[in-house]
DNA sequence: GACCAGGCACATC
DNA sequence: GATGTGCATGGT
């Protein structure tokens, strides 16, 4: 499958960001909404120099709201950052740099403790800002899955990830790659079921 | 106006 | 463990 999409879609390049945090600052705000309308609030935030951990528990929680209007939930996701941003600041700078030294499972973990950040976010900052070999499950890797009888319907989010982990050389890059092709290949199929000869997997999502 | 988008937390059964 | 609901914008 990855070699078909790669084929069919070519490198996806993700994740289009600056720094780490940046793309853990993406993750949050793309929860259940589009990445266009993240990219603005992004562009908003960069505007107002508030794209850094220090600025961002700075700032007021309302300001925040009104720069990231454009993600939606800006309430909630302003809560979030701030609560993100604290524990970025404190546990990357003293101990860690960039986190290096501590095994995937205990940052994994220590991310999903994190309010705001539930298992696609968790994985999703490993990956694309950690560079660490997880892989992300999101609402189109699920329909791939179900859709071409992979796993039973309805299986949970780690038995979808560990399919992949288990069946894949553990590469960020091979994993990185294929997740944003999955994403692509949903976005351009999705729901268009009389064009199954289109898609490149001959099903459509 | 309905439906969807690179989810998560919390209540309830 | 499964299901339902609030959170909110912008595009189709």
């Amino acid at each position: 499958m990855y070699k078909i999409l790669l084929a069919a879609f070519g490198p996806q390049n993700w994740w289009p960001a600056k720094t780490a945090f940046e793309v853990c600052v993406g993750a949050i705000l793309t929860q259940n909404t589009s990445w266009k309308n993240v990219e603005r609030a992004i562009t908003n935030l960069r505007k107002k120099h508030l794209l850094s951990p220090a600025s961002i528990r700075r700032v007021r929680r309302d300001r925040l709201a009104r720069a990231i209007r454009s993600s939606g939930y800006y309430n909630q996701k302003a809560g979030r950052l701030k609560t993100f941003a604290r524990w970025f600041g404190c546990r990357l700078r003293d101990r860690f740099k960039n986190a290096k030294g501590i095994p995937t499972s205990g940052l994994r973990n220590e991310l999903l403790a994190i309010p705001g950040i539930g298992p696609e976010t968790a994985d999703s900052i490993l990956l694309y800002a950690f560079n660490r070999p997880t892989f992300v499950v999101d609402a189109y890797t699920r329909r791939l899955v179900e859709r071409h009888h992979m796993l039973p319907d309805g299986a949970s989010y780690n038995e979808i990830k560990l399919l992949f982990e288990s069946n894949l050389k553990k590469s960020p890059k091979l994993f990185n790659e294929f997740h944003a092709l999955i994403v692509q290949l949903g976005k351009t199929y999705c729901r268009k079921t009389a064009d199954c000869k289109e898609c490149p997997l001959r099903r459509s999502l």
